[in-house]
Formats: structure tokens, C-alpha cells, sequence
DNA sequence: TCTGGGGTCCTAGGACCC
DNA sequence: TCTGGGGTCCTAGGACCC
């Protein structure tokens, strides 16, 4: 059987979000920022046409918006991630096999469906999502994950198509490939757009037709595969089950400017918290962790960027030990005279705490450390992320320079019972 | 005043070993 | 003038993704 893969996922996704929950935004330009309310991340056809490019900081289009009514919101993680579990949850009863790719995208194996059966599948599919979510969608179809996507991007800017586009067929391909732009392909950025260039490769077509070795040459393996792909030979299989993830990272820009060590070391603890609660959430422990922080490459001042490792003598996910280790380690590497911008932890080489080595000396009370870390989840799951921290993090203190701005926030319509909606006087 | 955050994979080159 | 030949492992940095 000839493998197949379908690619489905959101239209504007944050912006579809926000839209499912207030009727009054359809028709209407809206956007929705970065974290730190920093630049646009997600935008509805209204506000494309306005001319507000992937990425735009919200400084520089704030005049536009305000003139135009584009309606702006800050990031609500919270409710787009429960609007992908739902979302997905559909996707598990059309497919057997379904991998989740990114927040808004997911593959699903189409093989067990018959060729000539997959674009009405297409549809179904887009159909029963819109009505079960509110979410509207793209669905491509390809024999690999590459034309698939391929697929899908050419879905999305051909409403002829109503949404579905299938490149199953060698006939489909032809017709397409050759309208596909090299930045539309899976894999291929500006770096490699440039080499490709130099190739005389314009189009999807041209790529597919080069020598997958002179490939292999210019663009490492990466690229021998996408010409073995855009032929349709699979190189990129699904993956069903979800990889243990090989690192974790919690870093910010700061709203304002941080001066002061005290500061610092704050933000970083609060970092340390949160990097606590997303390896305890994956059941993953490190033994070490990089403390980093900056000065912002925009502003004028004396720039510094330092960055420091501080060991564990065995791996933890314990909040009190990442707090620690982070305040230590931005005292080391603290530097007066510099106005921070951004601070960060980052950790590679995750464990499973059972699986880790113990230390023999000054060993962690595990079990003392697991049920305060388990009281810890628990009382945050139920009041809301921060209702409890460690002392260091400064309570007194969170509404200074370093905490992170989301002054636009939509409710968290799904996951906080104080913020569903209401429907009529209460 | 204000420019995101968090991942993965690949390669080159150095350190080290026999 | 001559100055081995591989292996492996680790790290830093580039490129790309959403």
C-alpha cells in the first residue's frame, strides 16, 4: 500500500480562536500578539490585506490599528491549547494514526483510505471540525509529508479549492508544483532559498527535479530528502507516539528594563517555577541548568550577553532546587551598569527521575521533595498558575519591571470557571 | 516607551584514545 | 626533509520549524 498523509490545520489559528468565542470579531481584522503583547503572531485575512506582516511589532503598528479598528489581543495559551485538544479529538476519530505536529497542526494517515476517496475525506473532515469547534481549517493530501504540507499551503491560498487540496495523483502534482514558491516548501528557508537560487530552482517543480547527490552537496541530508519527498518517496514518517522531549526552557523578555541584581534574580526564580512545573508536568528531571540573560539588541546603550551552567549533584525537578540554582547562578554572572532586557533557563539532557543516578553524598530527600512539589501542582492546577510560590520569586515585588505584559487578554473561555461566558442578565 | 518563545536536527571541528 | 591513521564523543553554531 502507498503510503498517504494528510495535513490539517487552523486558519488564523489564535485569531480563529478568539473569533469562536466572540461572534462580533467575524469580518474584522484582528491580530493577536507575542508574549510580552511584543509583535504580531497570528492575523485573520482582514488584517493581512491591511498590509501587517508575520512578525510586526505591535510599536510600529499601533497607529494602523487604531485607524483601521484591527481588534488586538494578547496571547491566551491557555485557551488555544484546550481549542487544538479538542481539535485533535475529532482528528482521533477520522484517522487511527494521527501525529501532532505543532498547536495548530496535525498529520494523519491517510493510507487506509482509498485514493480516489481522500478529497471528499478532505472535506468531511474540515466539516465536522468547524462544526464540533468553531475552528476554521486547511486539509492537504499528499503521498508524503512534505507534499502534503505542500498541499496544504496551496489549500490555503486557493479558495477555489474550498480547503482541500490533494496532490495524490502525478497528474495533481504537475499541475501544481511548478506554481509553488521555494519559501512555501517544508524545510526550506532563506539560507537554503538562496543556494536553491544559484541552482536556477524557482519552483517547487525545479527542486524536484534536482540530483538528489548535488542536493545532498549544497544542502546537507536535509535536502537530499525534500527532493526524495517532493517526488513522492517518503522520507519523514508519521510519528505517532509523542518523543520524550530532549530539552526544556523557560525565558522572557522583560517589559520594562531590569538594573538591579535583586531583580534579576527574581525574574529568574520565577523562570525557575515555571521550568519546575513543565518538567514535573512531563515527568522529566536535569541535573543542571543555564542561566542566562541580555541586554536588547534594539536599544543603544553597552550590550552584554552572559550566560552560566550551574550542576546539581543529582537530577532533580524540584522548584526549590531550580530557585536556588537559578539565583545562584545569576549572581555569579551579574554585571552592574547594563539594562537587561531578557532572561532565561534552559536545560538539555532530561532524565526520568527514576532513572537518574543518585548522588551519594548530600542527596535531596526525594520522597519529602515529591510530595511538596505534588502539593505544590495541585494547589496551582486548582487556584491558577502562581497562586503558590516559593518566597524568592517576591510576591511583594510581581508587579515590577520584569514581569511579562499582557494587558490584552482575552478570557480563558474553556479552562477557568470564572471566565466562561455568559449568556443573557446574570 | 514599546521588536516573542520554545523546540529539533545537522555539521564541523576539537579533544581524546589506541 | 620529515612530522600516522583512524575511531568516538562532545560542543558550538547554523538552519529551520511553528
Amino acid at each position: 500500500m502507498t503510503a498517504s498523509f494528510a495535513l490539517i490545520d487552523g486558519n488564523s489559528f489564535y485569531c480563529s480562536c478568539e473569533r469562536v468565542f466572540d461572534p462580533k470579531l467575524r469580518h474584522r481584522p484582528v491580530i493577536v500578539l507575542s508574549n510580552n503583547d511584543g509583535c504580531a503572531v497570528s492575523r485573520t485575512g482582514e488584517a493581512k490585506a491591511l498590509g501587517i506582516k508575520m512578525g510586526a511589532p505591535m510599536f510600529k503598528i499601533r497607529d494602523l490599528c487604531k485607524r483601521e479598528g484591527v481588534i488586538v489581543f494578547s496571547s491566551n495559551y491557555a485557551l488555544y491549547g484546550d481549542m487544538s485538544r479538542r481539535m485533535n479529538a475529532v482528528y482521533e476519530r477520522f484517522a487511527s494514526d494521527i501525529e501532532i505536529y505543532s498547536i495548530d497542526e496535525s498529520f494523519l494517515d491517510l493510507t487506509p483510505v482509498a485514493p480516489e476517496h481522500r478529497e471528499e475525506f478532505g472535506h468531511d473532515l474540515r466539516t465536522t471540525v468547524s462544526t464540533w469547534t468553531g475552528v476554521p481549517t486547511c486539509v492537504g493530501i499528499g503521498p508524503t509529508k512534505t507534499l502534503a504540507k505542500l498541499a496544504n499551503k496551496i489549500a490555503k491560498s486557493t479558495p477555489q479549492l474550498r480547503g482541500v487540496c490533494d496532490l495524490t495523483s502525478d497528474e495533481a502534482r504537475r499541475e501544481w508544483l511548478p506554481l509553488v514558491a521555494l519559501e512555501d516548501i517544508w524545510g526550506v528557508g532563506r539560507a537554503s532559498q538562496a543556494k536553491l537560487w544559484a541552482f536556477g530552482c524557482k519552483t517547487a517543480a525545479d527542486v524536484a527535479a534536482l540530483d538528489p547527490r548535488q542536493a545532498r552537496q549544497t544542502l546537507t541530508v536535509v535536502g537530499e530528502r525534500i527532493v526524495h519527498e517532493l517526488r513522492g518517496r517518503p522520507c519523514i514518517d508519521l510519528e505517532a507516539v509523542t518523543p520524550t522531549r530532549k530539552g526544556c526552557a523557560v525565558t522572557r523578555s522583560f517589559a520594562g528594563r531590569v538594573e538591579s541584581l535583586e531583580m534579576m534574580q527574581e525574574a529568574v526564580a520565577a523562570h525557575a517555577t515555571r521550568l519546575g512545573e513543565k518538567l514535573r508536568h512531563h515527568g522529566l528531571a536535569t541535573d543542571h541548568v543555564t542561566v542566562f540573560f541580555h541586554t536588547s539588541p534594539f536599544d543603544s546603550g553597552p550590550s552584554r550577553s552572559v550566560s552560566t551552567t550551574v550542576d546539581f549533584p543529582e537530577a532533580s525537578n524540584d522548584t526549590l532546587v531550580l530557585v536556588r540554582a537559578a539565583k545562584w547562578g545569576a549572581r555569579r554572572i551579574w554585571k552592574s551598569g547594563y539594562r537587561y532586557a531578557k532572561a532565561g533557563l534552559m536545560t538539555v539532557d532530561l532524565v526520568a527521575p527514576a532513572l537518574s543516578q543518585r548522588a551519594l553524598i548530600g542527596a535531596l530527600d526525594r520522597e519529602k521533595s515529591g510530595r511538596l512539589m505534588a502539593a505544590l501542582d495541585a494547589c496551582n492546577q486548582k487556584h491558577g498558575r502562581g497562586a503558590v510560590v516559593p518566597a524568592a520569586v517576591g510576591i511583594a515585588r510581581q508587579q515590577n519591571a520584569w514581569i511579562t505584559k499582557f494587558d490584552m487578554r482575552s478570557p480563558r473561555y474553556t479552562t477557568r470557571l470564572n471566565e466562561v461566558l455568559v449568556v443573557g442578565n446574570a
